[in-house]
RNA sequence: GGGCAGGUACCAAAGUGGCCAAAUGGGGCGGGCUGUAAACCCGCUGCGGAAACGCUUCGGAGGUUCGAAUCCUUCCCUGCCCA
């Protein structure tokens, strides 16, 4: 039933910055492979932001090596310590979440991760189901097991110490409650980010505590964002979401440098890293147009969420839009209602009355700065009065916006 | 509980009675260059106004003053030291 450890060890480690311990993490499979039990592995999500991007997909994509290899991969649902709050970047208080949302969440959470993960191999899991049903002696009995001076040896703890930034007690309490999540799903494996690692090996110390061998912990790479710097991540907007439109996917893909390109490679496909460092050489002689490479890559991400045939007239529809410079060939609609005896309306009007823009100086600004344009035109002055006898004309804001403005007479 | 230092725009951070819609950096947006690259260069970045200018902002509330981000009172929040 179960391959060769050596064979599952090389899959595993694909990709990974760290196993700790390699040696348990064979003995493990060793003792599976003889006894035809799997392996249980544990990754935790965050409830609070159901939008799934290709930052988790490279945790994604791990566990989905876990569950090609027979191994029984939990989908953890952290319901309860997103009520707390993870420690890392502090956010506002977060509001408290109804059962209703958090199903709600876990819902669009399932149906996203579905597109990577195998819905018949993934049990999903909620941790409140165990944490919810600690009593105050419990969990005091669980802090006990830990110690303050450990836990501020921390990396965001102990910044945040040094700068002078505020810690609150629950957040101290953070690690030790993911931890207890291993004890109760008794995780031989848990998985997780390079930044997850403090938290991962309070899960060890505290399984060992409460009498349990202690898990193996897997770390993945953080993925870059789309500026390439920074992390991933919603709240800086540099993401590509699973569930957005492919074009928009194509489109994210496509402006990103040529340096991240090659790291994305590596990270969210399953090519080579041999092949992908050939490709490299292959652009810096010029024998490849690296936007070549990339147009293929923004392809073989679109394809992951949403199909080969979808991928293909992203990218023909990217090619229209920015190479030829053609008109996309679907566009928003925008109704505008023309009094007929009334003057003409000025676009500045119609910019901010349609939402498109924030306020009416925002439109003006961008028509001074030339980034507005009607069926091709650029528009220079910000008086100008749409012409009321075309009934319909495309309105553009920026390189990536368009509109189809249709006129109606009331 | 006591003492001290703070809370400024999306973020960081200057500003300590009028010249402050508030320096500077980052971010964002627009333009240029291009491969919608990245990097780089230029511009913009509270609201209204064509502009002049007006209006609303500097933790909350109140006050002093012709005039307050700046001074006073009070409340809330954060950090440090002491207990």
């Amino acid at each position: 039933m179960f391959k060769p450890v050596e064979e599952q060890l090389k899959l595993i480690k694909k990709g990974a910055v760290e196993i700790i311990q390699e040696e348990d993490l064979i003995r493990k499979l060793e003792r599976s492979r003889k006894e035809g039990k799997p392996l249980r592995v544990k990754a935790g999500f965050d409830p609070t932001a159901p939008d799934i991007h290709l930052g988790h997909t490279v945790l994604l994509r791990k566990m989905k090596h876990f569950q090609d290899l027979g191994h029984e991969v939990i989908f953890l649902i952290g319901d309860f310590t997103g009520l707390i709050g993870d420690p890392t970047g502090r956010s506002a208080t977060r509001p408290a979440m109804t059962r209703e949302e958090i199903n709600r969440n876990a819902e669009t959470y399932k149906q996203q991760v579905f597109k990577i993960l195998d819905p018949q191999k993934t049990i999903v899991d909620f941790n409140s189901r165990w944490l919810g049903a600690l009593t105050s002696f419990d969990i005091i009995k669980l802090a006990s097991k830990y110690t303050v001076a450990r836990i501020l040896e921390r990396d965001d703890f102990t910044k945040r110490l040094k700068a002078g930034l505020p810690i609150s007690v629950h957040e101290i309490l953070y690690p030790l409650m993911q931890a207890y999540d291993s004890v109760a799903l008794q995780a031989d494996v848990e998985l997780g980010g390079t930044d997850q690692k403090f938290n991962l090996l309070v899960g060890r110390e505290i399984q060992r505590e409460y009498g349990q061998e202690p898990q193996v912990i897997l770390t993945m790479p953080l993925l870059e964002g789309l500026d390439g710097v920074e992390k991933m991540s919603k709240s800086l907007g540099n993401y590509v979401g699973i569930n957005e439109p492919p074009n928009e996917i194509f489109g994210k893909i496509m402006s990103i440098s040529d340096d991240l390109m090659y790291r994305y490679y590596e990270l969210l496909t399953d090519v080579p890293t041999e092949e992908i460092e050939s490709w490299k050489k292959l652009a810096r002689e010029g024998q490849i147009n690296p936007r070549d490479l990339k147009a293929r890559l923004a392809r073989m991400i679109v394809s992951d969420f949403w199909g080969e045939e979808e991928a293909i007239k992203a990218e023909e529809e990217f090619d229209r839009v920015f190479r030829q410079r053609y008109l996309p060939s679907e566009m928003e609609e925008k109704f505008i209602e023309i009094e007929p005896v009334s003057a003409a309306p000025e676009l500045v009007d119609i910019m901010y009355n349609l939402g498109l823009v924030p306020s009416r100086g925002e439109a003006k600004r961008l028509i001074r700065q030339g980034g507005v344009y009607l069926d091709g035109q650029r528009i220079e002055n910000i008086e100008h009065k749409i012409d009321t006898g075309k009934l319909e004309q495309v309105l553009r804001i920026g390189k990536r916006k368009f509109y189809r403005l249709k006129l109606i007479q009331k």
